[in-house]
DNA sequence: TATGAACCTTCCAGCAACTGTAAGGTCAAG
DNA sequence: CTTGACCTTACAGTTGCTGGAAGGTTCATA
């Protein structure tokens, strides 16, 4: 298929698609007119990168996520404990974006109006784990 | 407070500190000596900012969060509004780092070794909520 | 009191990850 | 056979930092 469509169905503007070939993170075929023609696997790919960018992952992070999918030797124990890292990172912000979810809606709740700063608000932002 | 401790307490490089106060996030005191002198208050919004841009918000949207706590006029409907719209966006983000983990995890624990592409991995990663 | 380490300041350059624009080739429909 | 919507490369601009230079401040120690 061609660009427009992978866009289409990842969600990543063209030019990102194009982007993320130039730094190597996939590699289209290309049809006889010189099209990029992606196969339903680089869709998959583009998809996951898609959600884990907008989740806060490094371009370099995305390469070691997509490598864990692509390592060819998946049962090493290198593999392994890099999965395990991320694991840990994907908790971390699944932490953080709950404390985020209370902060906001402690406000739309309980600080409607005339509450005002010094409301809890800002002393519980000050709490969440350590970053 | 000087730059260094406020640092220290934000997790934030003191670049970056001074880099969000040319853009207009956070406005500290000056000492009389000319170095930045930071509150409690300013400490607050900096881990608040270190916490929201690593969960892959814009620092355009950053501004918009930070503006939920020091809006005058709280009550309003624009601002309840918006603070529902980052509420979703928020939820999103945990459903999207959710699926990433039943994905990596699913691979550590399904996957090891002989199991290869195409274990179901890459197709439950095209499946998460659209982007 | 002076010297040096560890701070702080501004300014400017560079990098990461896109994003927009220009100039042009391809293709299906009318 | 041309119009419009695709696609191509190349290069410039933007965002969000990040590093380095050149210099001022503060404080402990000699």
């Amino acid at each position: 298929m061609n660009i427009g469509d992978a866009s289409d169905l990842s969600g990543l503007p063209s030019k990102t698609i194009r982007y993320y070939e130039d730094i190597g993170l996939i590699r289209p075929d290309r049809a006889n007119n010189g099209y990029r023609d992606y196969a339903a696997d680089d869709v998959h790919k583009l998809r996951f990168l898609h959600r884990a960018r907008s989740l806060g992952f490094s371009v370099e992070e995305c390469r070691q996520l997509l490598a864990l999918y692509e390592d060819k030797s998946r049962a090493s124990g290198d593999v392994r404990e890099l999965t395990m890292t991320k694991l840990a990172q994907i908790d971390q912000k699944i932490r953080e974006l709950t404390q985020l979810r209370h902060t906001l809606e402690h406000l739309v709740h309980s600080c409607h109006g005339t509450e005002r700063p010094d409301c809890p608000i800002l002393e519980e932002l000050s709490e969440g784990a350590a970053l």
